[in-house]
RNA sequence: GCGGGUGUAGCUCAAUGGUAGAGCAAUAGCCUUCCAAGCUAAAGACGAGGGUUCGAUUCCCUUCACCCGCUCCA
């Protein structure tokens, strides 16, 4: 599948823009056109739908070892620094960096792996012990975003975009406990923006600098932590299917025991075989964490130093006082059925609401052939969206413009549009609509003819199928809605 | 940040040291009773800045962006 075809109908048929076009562009930024944002946001909404507003807290879903709770949140972009400090953001988060000038090298290299890196020059050694060699000093490569809080404010005044949503959750955990009634095991969620300052953003909107992020942190007794985080994964990766990530080029990949983050239990990924990718490479849509009580206790006790793994301490400075500072307050959970007081295990879905948008163009693409009306075959494009995906649900057409054919389908698309998107069009022959709607992957055509002045029925042709059937009028709203409900 | 490539209309491309041409799309209209590329009309571009030159889209420099590779991705 060919990638610039892809990214060339996201700019023609406006679901994706490059930030600030007119002015060159910015590397690492992107923005929805009219057809992408409804695009996201049907992506955003059947995540919070299915996750958090329609999740059915009195069953045990399949899979579950119990039933469990789920609530939202949505807090701010910019926090207090020292959440920064404590989670481990500050200090993990900034790379040392030397680059080698020399003809034949020119690698970029992180200054704590130069002894485990080898430099291209032969003999083979690590980059800097040549007399060729050409370091520069190292440099830090800073992946977050600093900002500056108050009008007068200076460097003291400094704080960060967020990386991650992921915090705002853990240091909201006593306030949605103490508030909403919800016990553990409950999932807090959360869609936002992030930042990130990639060093090298790239491959259309995969890796960007801001970016939208769709998280539950799952708090859970840590006995059970591990069925969870099981359930868990499983679950998320029965969503992306049913959204119509299902062939072969989705995957679920378990990290192995050392590619896991110091804290971490287990990790899995789920992955998508993006076309940019090299042949048989997967890129990361959503990662499934289990991530112990290491966010709820770095919040209380302070940053928990990495190395000290697996029975994780604070980390101290030479003064023997923690690095950084946690807040002191008491984050622990206090079962008030069976009175038992504990630190509650994590588990952290967390997916990418842009690449699961590119994930869905890139699936949706499809190039087929089609008669004409001589009844030759000609190439067509087609979005193959899922219906409760597609931007646009449907679109009326008259067959033509007169015997007051216009009036009926224009009477038809009111009624509708109350509903959900859909578009109106009389222009040009009707077989050109059709192949317009197919290449923004509008799942049905709805079009009223001569027989349907007579008989008050029109007929719904299928985008993936090319089939028609005939509708009675008075039931197309219902129809249609039917077809696009989950 | 380094090396290589690219940048002309909404998209895909062409030509040229004397201010650019096409196909498709889009717009208005015509024609059309079910699967685009029929007809008519009008509209639309040299990524940005600087330099050389009488004159730069073309040559040079800088910059921005995109693609490939190195590097990075907690």
């Amino acid at each position: 599948m060919d990638m610039d075809k892809i990214v060339s109908l996201c700019k023609r048929r406006g679901f994706l823009f490059q930030s600030s076009e007119i002015y060159g562009g910015l590397n690492g930024f992107w923005d929805y056109g009219p057809l992408g944002v409804e695009l996201k946001r049907n992506l955003k909404e059947a995540w919070w739908r299915d996750m958090v507003a329609g999740h059915d807290d009195i069953s045990t879903l399949p899979g579950a070892p119990s039933s469990y709770e789920m609530v939202g949140l949505d807090c701010t972009i910019i926090m207090h620094p020292q959440v920064w400090k404590v989670s481990g953001h500050y200090d993990l988060f900034v790379d040392k960096m030397v680059d080698c000038r020399t003809e034949g090298c020119k690698g970029r290299f992180r200054v704590d792996h130069i002894p485990s890196s080898e430099c291209p020059l032969k003999p083979s050694k690590c980059p800097g012990a040549h007399d060729k060699c050409s370091l520069t000093e190292p440099r830090d490569f800073n992946l977050m975003f600093k900002t500056i809080i108050g009008a007068l404010g200076g460097e003291e005044d400094a704080a960060f975009l967020r990386p991650e949503t992921a915090q705002g959750i853990f240091v909201n955990f006593k306030n949605v406990l103490d508030s909403s009634r919800v016990r553990v095991p409950v999932g807090i969620a959360q869609i936002g923006k992030s930042f990130r300052n990639e060093i090298t953003p790239r491959n259309f909107t995969f890796r960007s600098r801001e970016f939208e992020q769709m998280e539950i942190e799952f708090f859970c007794h840590p006995s059970e932590s591990r069925k969870w985080y099981e359930y868990w994964r499983n679950r998320r990766m029965k969503w992306w299917q049913d959204l119509g990530l299902s062939g072969s080029r989705l995957l679920l990949r378990e990290h192995h025991a050392d590619e896991l983050s110091h804290y971490s239990i287990g990790t899995a990924d789920i992955e998508y075989a993006f076309p940019f990718l090299p042949e048989g490479e997967f890129g990361e849509l959503e990662g499934v964490a289990h991530r112990g009580d290491f966010d709820l206790r770095s919040h209380m006790e302070g940053k928990l130093d990495p190395n000290s793994k697996p029975n994780l301490q604070v980390q101290l400075g030479a003064d023997g006082k923690p690095v950084h500072k946690g807040s002191g307050r008491d984050l622990t959970y206090r079962d008030d059925i069976t009175n038992e007081r504990f630190t509650p295990h994590v588990i952290e879905p967390s997916a990418g609401a842009d690449r699961g948008a590119l994930a869905i163009l890139c699936e949706a693409y499809h190039e087929d052939s089609a008669p004409d009306d001589k009844g030759e075959l000609q190439t067509r494009t087609v979005m193959k969206f899922h219906p409760r995906i597609a931007p646009v649900k449907a679109a009326i057409f008259p067959l033509v413009k007169k015997d007051g054919m216009p009036e009926v389908a224009q009477e038809l698309y009111r009624a509708l549009k109350k509903k959900f998107p859909v578009q109106y069009d009389e222009k040009g022959a009707v077989g050109r609509r059709y192949r317009r709607q197919d290449e923004i992957g509008t799942p049905y055509c709805l079009t009223i003819d001569g027989q349907t002045l007579t008989d008050q029925t029109v007929t719904l042709r299928d985008r993936d199928t090319l089939e028609q059937v005939r509708v009675k009028l008075a039931d197309v709203v219902s129809e249609i809605e039917q077809r696009v409900s989950g």
